[in-house]
DNA sequence: CGGAAACTGTTTTTACAAATTTGGTTTCCA
DNA sequence: TGGAAACCAAATTTGTAAAAACAGTTTCCG
């Protein structure tokens, strides 16, 4: 009941932010869910507390869903390594990074806090990675630091700027290609 | 004679970027090379004119290089490909690329002049990346696009932060690496 | 309880004039 | 010819004071 309405703030608070970015104010969260801002404070003490919320909200789900593909029967290990290289960027179209600029001065534990998370969410993956090359499957010298970096780089380009909207790919599609190279990419 | 002191400036001010970015003056350009800006202005009508002459002076080199590439013999398709992908980001050595913001604001004529030539600078590896899918080297379902941005983002990564002097990999070697994968990544 | 709205101390934004810097020209001089 | 330096108009930066916006609290009221 409580947690509902906890949730339902975390969750339009991110639709606020998907409009007005960090500059979103407590009366734009109240205004858009039709309540007060009493009621708001009432779960959670400052507007920082809501986006250190959001940021456990954002990442425990992507911990899940990594967690059901870990745990899924029947998956090779490059299928399953695929799943979970996609399972990431999947949740950007959850909430818009490219709105993100200025969080690091703005509120700098949550930047670290996000930066953290976002290192960790690679640990699965780069382990499912070593096994890979542990059974041959993929070069010896096949360095994943730079595999990472290509990763990341390509999937933040994909919200940068009009570059795919302008070229009319599909996000998922555009994702399900890079991953498809790259993994292509270091195989033997 | 007098190009070879056209050239000097350009090349000097290069280096004086490389230190201060797009806030360098006149002064500093001639602080540097120890003459007195008169002999600057002799050369050049106004300091938009010395950027616009770098553009010139860089991508006139890549275009040679690239030309060279392409006319190189004995080379396989593979080969000339992955040269001509690697040329590039080489020059991306000699000036600081990360001090660049501000460009598409304040001299908005260079910024597009750039932008138009870093787009056509792609045209004769797209040749052949295109020669090599009707061959049957690359996968007919690769999109080359995608390939670009993922080009393109991995290298402008590289010069962001701290991402690669942090991880100890040289330049040359990451870059070295990036086409290796992609090219690996298309290929059938 | 919870919405509406007023309230307050702080932060952010705006506005604008003063001070500085800079691009480009000119003068002097060796 | 070309360096040193003065010069000037225009652009940029700086300082700052007023205005606005904001986070968080409180009051009123149904």
């Amino acid at each position: 009941m409580q947690d509902d309405q906890k949730l339902d703030i975390l969750r339009s608070t991110i639709t606020v932010f998907n409009k007005k970015g960090l500059k979103l104010t407590m009366d734009d969260i109240a205004e858009y869910m039709g309540i007060s801002k009493k009621t708001i404070y009432k779960y959670f003490n400052s507007k920082e507390e809501i986006f250190n919320k959001i940021v456990d909200y954002i990442f425990d789900g992507i911990k899940k869903r990594e967690q059901e593909i870990l745990s899924e029967e029947g998956l090779s290990l490059e299928q399953r390594t695929r799943k979970l290289l996609a399972a990431f960027p999947e949740s950007y179209t959850e909430i818009d990074f490219t709105k993100l600029g200025g969080l690091k001065d703005k509120y700098p534990k949550i930047y670290r806090k996000m930066k953290r998370r976002l290192e960790s969410g690679w640990e699965p993956t780069l382990e499912l990675l070593e096994q890979g090359k542990a059974q041959g499957l993929y070069r010896k010298d096949a360095d994943f630091r730079i595999f990472k970096i290509m990763m990341d780089a390509s999937v933040a380009r994909f919200f940068e700027t009009d570059t795919l909207r302008k070229s009319g790919i599909p996000y998922i599609d555009a994702l399900n290609q890079v991953v498809d190279i790259l993994l292509s990419g270091i195989r033997i």
